[in-house]
RNA sequence: CGGGGUGUGGCGCAGUUGGUAGCGCGCUACGUUCGGGACGUAGAGGCCGGAGGUUCGAGUCUUCUCACCCCGACCA
């Protein structure tokens, strides 16, 4: 059987095959740079989807849907759009298949060329500020609030799985605004989501703030990001929300006329998270044993394994758990009585840590005679047992007790690997060692440049609360106002 | 697209100077087991990524090709 590797490990990608695949979240598939997200997984993403989408809701925004094909002549109309999307996408040239003359199967028919190629979507900003010209005529008709759940593709020269798939699933916010501080306002307040998001349901504490000009998305003004932790020590960017200025409006023509009369350009913003947070939540709380999911999002909150030699044993300690599984549902847990008589109880308590389920319920004789049960909570791998009258409650207050854990452990994991480095030696040494390093740099991006060839590391925001420090740049030595932060970075 | 590496039963791998394919896990059946991935016995399962070449004979040598993995460039 394959070595399972920590997430720590240098090979982390060994560690996603061997032990994620086996976790039933997803595999390669037959296309270049795809993934095949399986049920178990793909539960884990409905889950997100859900909370998400609840969170865009309560905040105003409502849900369409925009073209899969973008014709290509939409990308050439923001100039610095073109520079960050003109490259790597997926590009259809033809209409129609036929038989090969030859016999050979079917042939892309050079008859049936499109006359405009389509780009599959990258992501959607042209053909929604394209829609949003016939929408928006008056100030009265903003602002739009929009969310998109749709599948973007990206020809990326290098895939990894669950990070960086040539398919991916997401949201992608677009919102249009009467003015610019109420974009500023929207792109602050959909990152806020996300790190509500990333922090309260996925217990993974980030990093929130701006990125620099080198790292800005293309075609926005300002970008704002949350950056987390794997256990690793590198970072991943986790989620994005851009102020993207008046760009796409001047670039789509889309303008609305005021309270005084008076046209004006539309302010834009657009926010996304992708399925990468899957690989987030993965490699962020992971152990040997596989995949530690917070309560919140877990498909499965509480896994029931009866443990009996005789059959006849099987129904009362069946009846048993059913009594506590309906309690426990009745209090919002969603819980699976694992009555398979074709595996083992130990082949079952492996394949529930794989699979990262909070909790596991064990009833066997011995309990069902003295009116207790066994609980075991996947975060410390710790055992009690109690009465039976009493589970339900600790059950429930353990789903609590869970997410808090597995956030705190992540957040003083991430404390233990962030330091401040006042020297280059002290940057390099640090980086080395896995964390987060928070530096002064003198702003420009030729030094960002530089220090990126030197340390493989990048700017991976500067962080929204980063205090006023003067101080000076540990690569060049000049003067500096503040300390941003500095990772190696998925 | 550059630089490395790997392709052999479902999975992980071995296969010597060329001689007609093996191991572990898994799978099937039966029995014993069942409180942390059980054990025994008996089975099933592979034209060795693909195409060509050398040879009496190729998993092995050779040419081409394809796929995947890792490191870069690119990026959520």
């Amino acid at each position: 059987m394959a070595k399972v590797l920590t997430p720590r490990a240098e090979n982390y990608s060994q560690w996603y095959n061997d032990l994620v695949v086996k976790a039933d979240l997803a595999e390669t598939s037959a296309v270049r740079g795809c993934m095949v997200i399986k049920p178990y997984g793909y539960a884990i993403w409905e889950t997100m989807h859900d909370v998400l989408d609840r969170m865009f809701k309560q905040t105003g925004h409502q849900n369409a849907y925009f073209p899969l094909f973008i014709p290509k002549s939409f990308f050439s109309r923001e100039a610095h759009h073109v520079e960050g999307f003109a490259k790597e996408c997926a590009v259809v040239t033809h209409y129609r298949l036929k038989n090969d003359p030859e016999g050979k199967g079917v042939i892309v028919d050079p008859e049936a060329k499109l006359e405009e190629e389509l780009i599959v979507r990258p992501t959607s900003e042209t053909i929604i500020w394209n829609t949003y010209r016939n929408w928006i005529h008056s100030y009265r008709d903003l602002p739009i609030l929009v969310n998109q759940w749709a599948n973007v593709v990206r020809w990326e020269m290098r895939t990894r799985l669950f990070l960086r798939t040539a398919e991916f699933l997401w949201q992608e916010g677009h919102t249009a605004h009467a003015t610019a501080e109420e974009a500023m306002e929207e792109m602050n307040r959909m990152i806020g989501v996300y790190a509500d998001f990333v922090e309260n349901y996925m217990a993974v504490p980030v990093i929130k703030g701006y990125k620099t000009d080198k790292e800005r998305f293309a075609g926005a003004v300002e970008t704002m990001s949350i950056e987390a932790m794997m256990q690793d020590g590198k970072a991943l960017q986790a989620g994005t929300s851009h102020f993207l200025g008046q760009n796409f409006a001047k670039a789509f023509d889309v303008k609305f006329a005021n309270r005084e009369g008076a046209l004006e350009y539309v302010w834009a913003t657009s926010w996304g998270v992708s399925t990468r947070l899957m690989g987030a939540l993965i490699m962020a709380h992971s152990d040997d044993n596989g995949l530690v999911l917070p309560p919140r999002l877990a498909p499965i909150h509480v896994v029931m394994v009866p443990i009996y030699q005789q059959a006849a044993q099987i129904p009362g300690l069946v009846a048993a758990l059913q009594a506590l599984k309906v309690k426990l549902e009745n209090r919002g847990l969603r819980v699976k009585l694992d009555d398979r008589d074709t595996v083992k109880p130990g082949f079952k308590f492996a394949e529930h840590e794989l699979k990262g389920i909070p909790v596991r319920v064990a009833l066997g004789p011995r309990d069902l005679a003295a009116g207790t049960v066994e609980i075991a909570r996947r975060d410390t791998l710790e055992k009690q047992v109690v009465d039976m009258q009493a589970a339900e409650q600790v059950i429930v207050d353990l789903m609590e007790e869970i997410q808090r854990n597995i956030f705190v452990k992540a957040k003083a994991f991430r404390t233990a690997h962030t330091v401040n480095a006042d020297t280059y030696d002290e940057f390099k040494a640090a980086l080395d060692g896995g964390n987060f390093v928070m530096a002064h740099w003198d702003g420009t991006s030729e030094t960002e440049e530089l220090i990126k060839d030197e340390t493989k590391a990048t700017i991976r925001c500067i962080p929204c609360d980063a205090p006023e420090e003067q101080g000076r740049c540990i690569r060049t030595g000049r003067p500096s106002a503040r300390r941003v932060l500095f990772a190696r970075a998925y």
